[in-house]
DNA sequence: ATGCTATATATGGCATTGCGATATATTATT
DNA sequence: AATAATATATCGCAATGCCATATATAGCAT
């Protein structure tokens, strides 16, 4: 029962930042839940896995905050995609995300002296 | 009922590196759980604030895991106090989630677009 | 035909766990 | 006498991440 304490660590922390990387990934153009998970996966490249039983609930979740705002898209051959996109309301949080983030990080590092990573 | 995000997504990160800054912390001399919690306001100038019925708990974990080992110390004029130090143990689960805290941050730069960060 | 993989969304339910609230104990300050 | 700071401890609720599973479509291999 070997604990593997780095992969602990990254799906502890995939939980906080999953909104981050959401609104993130929503912010250039339109995605769908599937979309969103394969970019997180290749983006990370293979680092970060959402897990679709966390993602979808999430979006429900972002969706229902006023975050985003999603609608479905009927294609011939293909199953239905609801595809998401960022609100002006998601927009701010978004922003003050990446700010929180960043002071986050900084405060890790402060407290455990790797300033210079 | 405003929601604050980047308060959120703080307290939501602060518990996927809770290991990470307790046994970074621990590195260099035996601390007990209170001066733990103090350092931790103090060196991230109040950005991060560990709540005791959250770091108590851990600390018992990573006690139970074998990567810290703690020790009573009773002095006169003092409330007794239980002082953790690193094991070898924790040495390298610390080096592990120092490299894993690294890739992390990396990996959510790359996906949020936030490289300059 | 059959099975497997990839795409795409959905959810029941269990297990984890963070934290508000509260408690206990000692010392110093007001 | 009351309050605040130090120091550890735990009950119990609420949140939620994810395993497992389900549904549906399309492409490819056997």
């Amino acid at each position: 029962m070997p604990y593997i304490a780095s992969r602990v660590l990254e799906r502890e922390l995939k939980k906080g930042s999953a909104e981050l990387l959401i609104l993130s990934l929503v912010e250039d153009r339109p995605r769908h839940g599937y979309d969103i998970s394969k970019l997180i996966e290749t983006r990370s490249k293979g680092a970060l896995k959402f897990n679709v039983a966390s993602l979808y609930p999430l979006l429900y979740r972002l969706e229902k905050r006023g975050w985003i705002q999603g609608r479905w898209v009927e294609k011939a051959g293909q199953r239905r995609r609801r595809y998401y996109k960022l609100t002006l309301e998601g927009k701010k949080v978004l922003a003050a995300q990446r700010r929180g983030w960043r002071g986050f990080v900084e405060a890790i590092n402060r407290i455990t002296g790797m300033e210079h990573a």
